[in-house]
DNA sequence: AAGTTTGGTAGAACCTGTTCTAGTGTGCGG
DNA sequence: CCGCACACTAGAACAGGTTCTACCAAACTT
């Protein structure tokens, strides 16, 4: 599986980018967390962006492919963040699906604290362009390891099985909510019914 | 839950509107169609539907608040012809499982025969627009009505949740789908997927 | 040191969704 | 018949993401 830089072209597997260019990669992501979390989506501008960043807008493409893209590269690395601070703390609940609800909503509640930028995030996740779809999968994994060690009982192939169906659930009442068509309550409702419903029946 | 038209204001419950509306919607909506299966989702350009619909590009905002929502209300029709359509034929396979599978996999089969259209509805779907959110519902409903026939026997309750976390299975994976993250294939293995791992252990 | 490559910069230009302006019927209450 | 409201139209204008042009400067190459 080659590598892929932003517009595709094929690199070398140590194809590192410099000390400036990761600067700039991390003053651009800054800027994007910045916009993000004043006005959401919609203020994450591009020529704010950039001037925010202090750069020029054309560089932000030799960065990322679009708005999108640099929105996603600001997800995964929140994504990781939380990953982190949820694996410190062991989850709460007495049942399996009680706990894998506590992880999945711990995880959520820190969007709950920051709805603008979550929901910019989110937004840009389920875009169409190239340069998100490893992010997305990303965000994916990081759910998935998140789950993975409270249904160490469970056959493997159901485990997996479960795991993926809540990253599907998370995934669509998270993009629900970062489109207004629901509360961020409701993202929680969503994922306790989840849990319930599919891990339930399997903890004999 | 008053009623809004496309701009948003207040309705009367019977503001109908005229033939002489109903006919431009039609042909707007057509033409949607047209565009969207010839070209997917970027074919679909205001200024193309306007011609194609002969008439003038302010006309299409009077009708719709935004291209998605033309989309859409498009999908909306399309869902409703493909609800219509599955319900004709008996579910096939022995358990509910299967037979959920079934009317699903054959709701999305039509999909994959246009698949350029369907990726641009799937795609408005999933937009952040105020018009679009009734559209989404709708759809929605469509599933679950497809599918409460087949687990008559279960817990009223369970069932709604079953319905529930199928719905966003099945709206996921065809995001993934029509912004280009997987193949269409695996929209059939995440629904198989879903169907057995969530109605298996309840079919006793 | 001259040439080349690489990546940056400023700013104009382009594209497409959306909105605005001004003007044209058309039906309707008075 | 008048005036008014309303839906439509052509086309300009606007907005924000993206791309293009022209140019510059540091880092390598030879």
């Amino acid at each position: 599986m080659a590598d892929l830089d932003v517009a595709g072209r094929e690199t070398g597997p140590e194809s590192e980018l410099s000390p400036e260019q990761l600067d700039r990669r991390r003053r651009l992501i800054d800027a994007a967390f910045e916009l993000g979390a004043e006005g959401g989506y919609d203020a994450v501008q591009m020529r704010d962006v950039a001037a925010t960043a202090n750069m020029a807008l054309a560089t932000i493409y030799r960065n990322f492919s679009s708005k999108d893209h640099l929105l996603a590269a600001a997800m995964t690395e929140w994504t990781i963040r939380l990953r982190d601070r949820v694996a410190q703390s062991p989850p709460k609940g007495d049942t399996p699906a009680e706990q894998m609800f506590d992880v999945l909503n711990r995880a959520c509640g820190a969007m709950g604290r920051q709805p603008k930028l979550s929901a910019a995030l989110v937004r840009a996740l389920s875009s169409s362009d190239v340069g998100v779809r490893n992010s997305g999968a990303e965000v994916r994994a990081s759910i998935a390891s998140m789950g993975d060690p409270i249904l160490v009982d469970l056959d493997p192939e159901v485990r997996a099985d479960i795991l993926v169906v809540l990253g599907h659930v998370w995934y669509s009442s998270l993009v629900s909510w970062a489109n207004g068509r629901s509360t961020f309550d409701s993202v929680t409702i969503e994922l306790e019914r989840a849990c319930r419903v599919l891990i339930g029946p399997y903890q004999s």
